[in-house]
DNA sequence: CCACGATGTATCGGACCGATACATCGCACC
DNA sequence: GGTGCGATGTATCGGTCCGATACATCGTGG
């Protein structure tokens, strides 16, 4: 998962590690709380040793000369490569189990503006499935098992079904929108340079919170 | 975080490892999908190496003789010991940053019928805080830096930043609810052979879906 | 008669986290 | 003029947990 997600952003800009960690949460903020160094760099080593991405000192930029004074600890800089590139269309495309799962899916999600429609449509019900079956696991328990959990279970159990009946609902309301929607899907990236260019391709919908 | 789970879930009843895996399936599954044998039995493990919990080879109840026969493997029965229970009672008590996070507070909260109400309390409380920081978050978010994402990232914030606003309603109802409430804390369980034993305590509060 | 799903115990490699360590920079406060 | 403190920055280590896998038994229905 984290790969994906480091893949992905790489591709919008090179970054160094601390910066990295910053837009990871930025992107991913709403489904967990930060990505600790400890998954960050070691899966940065092994990208690297894959060759899906290179890693370079940063250079003093101005003066070359006086280099050994203070031996100043350069920031890493980390630069996506082709073969990187080819890899994350790879990951973004294929589905599985684990793609339905909290993370995986909110990890797809985050990288929708470059994944094809198609594949878009496929995550979305699957998700759905998966939620659908949580929920029906959760409405088994408050009806036949209930007696036998006590009130604070109980109650943790239905404020878990509200959320999945919500999510539900708004994954419905996404996937309407998906099949009539135009979706200019973003094929690939090019130059990653070019920093402010806004690419905000297909616009999911009118989720408004209108409750009349 | 499973240890927590573990020794709760013995105190209610002496099991083995598949029925301890559903026990915890039943009890968890609004939080979390299903705990992992490869987490489940290593705990168990190490747990029996702490003097937490006993485990015993399930005898073949009758006819002792003919035993090397096909060499039965017999379910291991796990039992919680004294230590064990104060093990638990000093785990459910003690409050850190990790109570608050998702996984964390789900399994204390499953767990608060055991709990004393000043502890419940803290714990909602710091609950909520942390939900409110991440709201904060997300709302930021969604404010200064809404040009920089693109729309599905952004829809997908907003789907977060709703979530965690009625996380955070959710709350408010349990701790006015907790702080009002008669709730009378259950101590002890003592004997584990009781089975059929339904002691659920403190009602934690009318969340009716009730909107009009 | 046997295939299949539920029950049951168990291991292994890998992903990810939390704590920790260490160094630099700029700025506010005294 | 110094000084502490928070943000920036790179990195490792131990430990928790997951997913895949293996293997054995039992009851039921085709």
């Amino acid at each position: 998962m984290l790969e994906l997600a480091i893949l992905g952003l790489l591709q919008e800009a090179s970054m160094h590690g601390y910066e990295l960690r910053k837009e990871l949460t930025a992107k991913l903020g709403a489904i967990r709380a930060a990505i600790s160094y400890g998954s960050l760099y070691p899966t940065l080593r092994r990208l690297q040793a894959a060759g899906w991405i290179t890693e370079a000192a940063e250079t003093p930029a101005t003066a070359e000369e006086v280099p050994a004074l203070t031996s100043r600890r350069g920031r890493v800089v980390y630069t996506i490569t082709a073969e990187g590139k080819e890899r994350f269309a790879q990951l973004i495309a294929q589905t599985g189990p684990e793609t339905y799962g909290d993370t995986g899916f909110g990890v797809h999600f985050a990288f929708f503006s470059r994944t094809d429609q198609a594949t878009r449509l496929r995550i979305l019900e699957g998700r759905r499935r998966t939620i659908e079956e949580r929920r029906e696991g959760l409405r088994d328990m408050l009806g036949r098992a209930a007696e036998r959990l006590d009130a604070y279970t109980l109650e943790l159990q239905r404020h878990g079904l509200d959320a999945c009946e919500r999510e539900v609902r708004w994954l419905e309301e996404l996937i309407a929108n998906e099949r009539s929607g135009r979706a200019p899907t973003v094929p690939q990236d090019g130059t990653a340079g070019g920093r402010r260019e806004d690419n905000s391709p297909p616009p999911p919908g009118e989720t408004r919170k209108e409750r009349p």
